[in-house]
DNA sequence: CAATTTAAGGACTTTTTTATCCTTTATTGT
DNA sequence: ACAATAAAGGATAAAAAAGTCCTTAAATTG
């Protein structure tokens, strides 16, 4: 469903988030290490999310990865669009050249369904406010038991 | 959500059911044509197909891939799985080492209704239905216009 | 049985995704 | 200004997925 590079991002972001909260800006590192993700990747996705303003960065000493007020009002759906793309929510899961009413592949009537609760899914609780969840110990970003 | 392989896989095996409705067996380089497929990449999924009993052949002249009675009760649900695995229905879509009920990851309780929804979408039909709504119009395998 | 046809199988190539490494740039505190 | 720190950027490497090609095995027809 997700690529590899998205779900660390997804983790990695409500890490930042957790963080935020608490009033600590993140280093790469720290973050590589708590969300179970390969840091020098993880710092590539990253990036590329302070690029697209899902989170902050500062440079330097005392700096990191940041999210505040501007990031408030941002949800999985635009994180997912920044890694992944807008395949998941336009393209045909057929592989067809577009998703079409008119010219439907079997799948279509179904997959429209399921887009509904996709899309519901990443769009009902803000990062910030899964990040709360994650603080409250009722969601977990990685499991370093087994 | 699906790999190509699983895509060219759907559209194949859409394809044969609907000739064998008519009664004809199919060869790989037609099935390809008729659902926009690269050929060889095409015969190697078919074969493992075969290999899963999802679809019967048979060599030689007037040979080909084909589906009858033996191969009725099957869905989507048996060929994705088949071809990506059970990942999309059973793996954490975080990434976790296993998906928990009782460390879960900030996705688990959303995506535990998705799952429903696909695999309802995935199993509600039998491959046999979706040729027949191909051989009806209703829904296409293929489009070369544009 | 010989010739032809078609799937099966295996080796190989290309492309994409995942992952790493090294250099540069910005920021901070002294 | 200087040393230390951390992100940004670019170049590379490894692994996986996608795609191709060639040889072998099985079935059919005459
Ligand atoms: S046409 Fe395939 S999902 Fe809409
Ligand atoms: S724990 Fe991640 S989906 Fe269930």
């Amino acid at each position: 469903m997700f690529s590899k590079a998205c779900q660390y991002g997804i983790k990695s972001v409500i890490y930042i988030w957790k963080q935020s909260l608490l009033g600590n800006k993140v280093g790469a590192k720290e973050i590589a290490e708590h969300v179970d993700a390969p840091e020098p990747f993880t710092a590539k996705i990253l990036q590329e999310l302070v690029r697209k303003k899902i989170i902050g960065s500062q440079k330097g000493p005392t700096g990191g990865f940041y999210a505040d007020g501007a990031h408030e009002s941002f949800t999985l759906r635009d994180l997912v669009e920044v890694i992944d793309g807008d395949g998941l929510f336009k393209g045909c899961s057929l592989g067809l050249k577009e998703c079409s009413e008119t010219n439907p592949c079997p799948l279509h009537h179904e997959i429209k369904k399921v887009r509904t609760h996709v899309v519901d899914m990443l769009t009902k609780k803000s990062l910030k406010q899964l990040a709360q969840e994650v603080e409250r110990g009722e969601t977990v970003l990685a499991r370093f038991d087994f």
